[in-house]
DNA sequence: ATTAGCGTATTAGTGCACTAATACAGCATG
DNA sequence: CATGCTGTATTAGTGCACTAATACGCTAAT
């Protein structure tokens, strides 16, 4: 079975970005379930084959978004959250990506309904 | 009068891409109309204070993207028209941006309806 | 106390994007 | 030719984001 998580070295992101928007996106399609242990830097980092440090900032970063939350002592688990707050988190995912595409799509002087027409076939073209 | 292009030091952007998005910002409202002449680069280098090379990169850049075009030598005006050439590219490379976005909804079971008015806002977010 | 795990503060190295300095080639006009 | 403009290839400098190496303090278990 494929690791959690998984590093493009080649791509232009930052590892500690991958990583973090890996893990929200788990917590928000619940592969990662509240309260769960998150691994311990030096594992992960031993896993990933990156420095512990990296992925200390990525959980830092991840603590202070509010995706993680210490519990008795420094162990990570995944924050429990609302099925209020689970949406807005997911929503807010939604609107990263669609923010990027609305830009491009601007870039390219695309006409706002035509933008539209494609994004729809886009999404009944997505399949399982 | 204030000067064509103004250049902020301090917010991060290039000066080379400020250049550049001011300038498509004014084709594209009519404030530079088709044919017109662009300032030399070291005039505007002048103007601006800055390095010739960096407003031949956003020129040349510029040039790249259809925006501009050389005619007679080497004066740079604005393009005439965006013709059909490179639609069918724009809209590929659009496909690919949307498919990832529909993707990411699928994941997040987010219902499709939802999503379109999601991007919908993204869209009007876009402008300016 | 000792051991073994934990996270991370500090420091340093590295790569890359951006800008500038310099120098050169092309074109027009007198 | 000579002059004065044009754009830019080449090279170098600089700043910053990212990552790694090292070392330190902490907690828990024995």
């Amino acid at each position: 079975m494929p690791p959690l998580l998984v590093i493009d070295h080649h791509n232009g992101v930052p590892a500690y970005r991958q990583i973090m928007d890996q893990i929200k996106l788990q917590i928000a399609t619940g592969v990662l379930a509240a309260g769960a242990e998150m691994p311990s830097t030096r594992t992960l980092s031993a896993d990933l084959a990156l420095n512990p440090m990296t992925i200390s900032k990525a959980y830092s970063l991840l603590e202070h978004d509010g995706a993680l939350e210490r519990r008795r002592g420094q162990t990570l688990v995944v924050r429990a959250v609302k099925d209020a707050e689970g949406r807005s988190a997911r929503l807010e995912l939604l609107r990263t990506q669609f923010a990027a595409a609305a830009s491009l799509a601007r870039q390219l002087d695309i006409p706002k309904d035509e933008a539209i027409r494609i994004f729809k076939a886009s999404l009944d073209e997505t399949q399982s």
